[in-house]
RNA sequence: GCGUUGAUGGUCUAGUGGCUAUGACUUGGGCCUUCCAAGCCCAAAACCCGGGUUCGAAUCCCGGUCGGCGCACCA
């Protein structure tokens, strides 16, 4: 089994991540979040607002996961998140339609699946493979189509990304944030495509969940207020260059924006940003790295795209999230569908005196003399120089006929206006998460099988006896191991187990009464009492509770109980009076455990 | 979508054209247990779906579904 099978066998056994359906067999591409995943999934996601919404103040919206057709007509993926397939009907390959022909003609793909057709035949392109005819191509849309209402209804479509949402919105949220840039907003929720052949579990679903975050920002300048909070933290770069050369390098956030290696500040910041967001829910950074795009796998509108990419076992680098600045593409796309201007009004420092010559002519007078063609004559004037209207008679021509105006007919004059600002269609600078991932990125990353015996060693548990006795042990057979999830402690699922030492009434109803004060803390609490003590922490290591709480009769005759660390395995022992206040601390405030209660040396019995 | 390979309790697995289909772990009930899984007793739990061949199919054949891999695809 490599690490990829034994993170889903846990995570499927344990209730993190089921195959959809499979009652029915299931189907492809669907996955279910159990109840510690769920869980899980639902923390991180809390801790995305937390960094996104809480600390960059960018606002949730939640629009419709349906789309009608014009929003994807603008956003370009009914027209370009298609691709035209075309099959050999003799070895039943399949190939794009596009590819195909691009070696006879040019601008291949721009044609539509009919017309694509149509030159398979006339240039007798057959199959690379196998020499076979093909059938006719067709449209593969990734995007789920539906209908609104009954009957023929209304085309509409599942969203393939939350992204437009914001865009669609855009001038409700300018107004919201009383036009002022940057403002930005985020939204989390499900995406469907319609991937052709999904794999890799949840690395690719036909349904997923992505967090994307749209920060609009003054296209002139680049720059990040924050920028200094970062500055000098540094990140994995698989730049461009670096890719060239094969190695990413570790550099400091200030030195890649300086260097133009990060196209400017407010990209870079993001970068920082996800960088912090991934290694707070444990993500592990030397696992961690920003690719940047090549120029040509960059949409043709970004300045700059960069994607995390975390490495996992089975997959290699896997991109987590993308982070681009896509300009103002998105904006004025939707502009041109809607007919609308999408553009907020930024006012100077100081308003500017704007001097020009305007030129007036004289529609009262024109239109009588010169009636359908008086239009024409009105633009002859304005191209006209301030010397030439200043004659007594002015000469222009108007579709090839000379005509001779009195210089009554139009006024001109140098004219001095006062601007105070301009319209300016803002650049979308766009963090996109891929939550799917990122969830089975925490799990693998938070995956370990260990050696309890060298881990107990390591946590002083053993004496020095014992470990001479498992040093000779170790070389003949592999020593037990464990299945821990080293989550952190603000995503793992469960947060404090409740254990009494023996399942006996002394020790089970002062437990249960341990666990409705953490319950009243709203922490995740289980209490389990089956079994020994031993098999309970190991079912707790398993699903990644990083406390667990034992009670024994020591508790009964002073008041305490102890508290087990999942990573190292040690305990202390603290007064259950304030432990939920203790264990809050430790899990929210980043407490360390030492200091939550005095040393409890249980040596590990290895009878 | 094409090719290839697989599918047995919750998990991992044994197995053969033929009686009530292995085993381990897990889980539940009980016993025992004063801090790190595998002590004792009891119990629950499976041959992916449909068709065919056959006296008889979980086993052989075909199709489907799902999983792995390769090709293609991958905002």
């Amino acid at each position: 089994m490599d690490k990829y099978e034994q993170v889903i066998e846990l995570a499927k056994r344990r209730g993190f991540l089921w195959n959809s359906f499979e009652l029915y067999g299931g189907s492809r591409g669907f996955y279910d979040y159990g109840p510690l995943g769920s869980t899980l999934k639902r923390r991180i996601e809390q801790i995305w607002r937390e960094f996104y919404v809480i600390q960059e103040g960018f606002m949730e919206i939640e629009c419709p996961t349906i789309g009608i057709e014009d929003v994807f007509v603008a956003s370009g993926h009914v027209g370009g998140f298609s691709d035209p397939l075309c099959e050999c009907k003799k070895c039943g390959e399949a190939f794009r339609a596009d590819h195909l022909v691009e070696n006879v003609m040019d601008a291949a793909a721009t044609l539509n699946a009919e017309q694509l057709t149509q030159v398979i035949r006339e240039k007798g392109i057959t199959c690379p493979e196998c020499g076979g005819e093909f059938k006719d191509a067709y449209e593969f849309n990734l995007m789920f189509k539906t209908t609104i209402g009954p009957g023929t209804g209304r085309q509409g479509y599942l969203r393939p990304e939350t992204a437009q949402g914001m865009f669609v919105d855009f001038q409700r949220l300018s107004r919201f944030y009383r036009e002022k840039l940057p403002f930005g907003a985020v939204q989390l929720g499900k995406s469907f495509r319609n991937e052709i052949a999904p794999r890799q579990g949840v690395i690719r679903l036909r349904e997923f969940t992505q967090a994307e975050c749209e920060i609009f920002i003054d296209p002139r300048d680049k720059s990040h207020p924050k920028f200094e909070r970062f500055a000098d933290k540094e990140l994995t770069l698989y730049s461009r260059q670096a890719q060239e050369e094969g190695e990413p390098v570790r550099m400091k956030l200030r030195e890649a924006v300086d260097q133009g290696v990060i196209a400017h500040e407010f990209l870079g910041y993001n970068l920082a940003l996800t960088n912090a967001f991934l290694t707070k829910i444990g993500i592990d950074p030397v696992r961690l790295r920003f690719r940047q795009h090549l120029k040509d796998e960059m949409a043709h509108y970004a300045i700059d795209c960069w994607d995390a990419e975390i490495e996992t076992e089975r997959f290699g680098w896997v991109e987590i999230v993308g982070i681009a600045d896509r300009t103002d593409y998105d904006l004025k796309a939707h502009s041109k569908v809607s007919k609308t201007e999408l553009a907020v009004y930024v006012e100077y420092p100081e308003p500017k005196l704007v001097t020009s010559f305007v030129v007036k002519p004289n529609m009262g007078k024109l239109g009588p003399i010169f009636k359908g063609k008086a239009k024409a004559v009105a633009e002859a004037l304005k191209g006209l120089s301030e010397a030439e209207l200043s004659k007594e008679e002015i000469h222009i021509a108007v579709a090839g006929e000379e005509i001779t105006l009195s210089s009554d007919m139009v006024d001109f004059a140098e004219e001095t206006v006062k601007v105070s600002g301009e319209s300016l269609v803002p650049h979308v600078i766009e963090p996109s998460y891929g939550i799917d991932r990122i969830f089975y990125g925490t799990l693998e990353h938070a995956y370990d099988a260990e050696d309890v015996g060298a881990k107990a060693a390591e946590s002083g548990l053993k004496g020095q006896e014992e470990l001479d006795e498992l040093e000779s042990a170790a070389e003949e057979e592999v020593g037990e191991t464990r299945l821990v999830m080293h989550f952190s402690s603000a995503v793992a699922p469960v947060q404090v187990a409740v254990l009494p030492l023996l399942t006996r009434k002394e020790l089970t109803d002062p437990a249960k009464a341990i666990l409705a004060k953490l319950m009243d803390k709203n922490l995740m609490t289980a209490y389990d009492d089956s079994g020994t003590i031993g098999r309970r922490y190991r079912r707790n290591d398993e699903i990644g509770t990083p406390y667990s709480i034992t009670v024994d009769y020591t508790s009964l005759e002073d008041k305490t109980v102890t508290i087990r660390d999942r990573d190292s395995m040690r305990q202390v022992r603290a007064p259950i009076e304030g432990l939920e206040d203790v264990l809050y601390d430790l899990i929210y405030k980043g407490r360390s455990f030492e200091s939550a209660g005095k040393p409890f040396n249980f040596q590990i019995n290895s009878e």
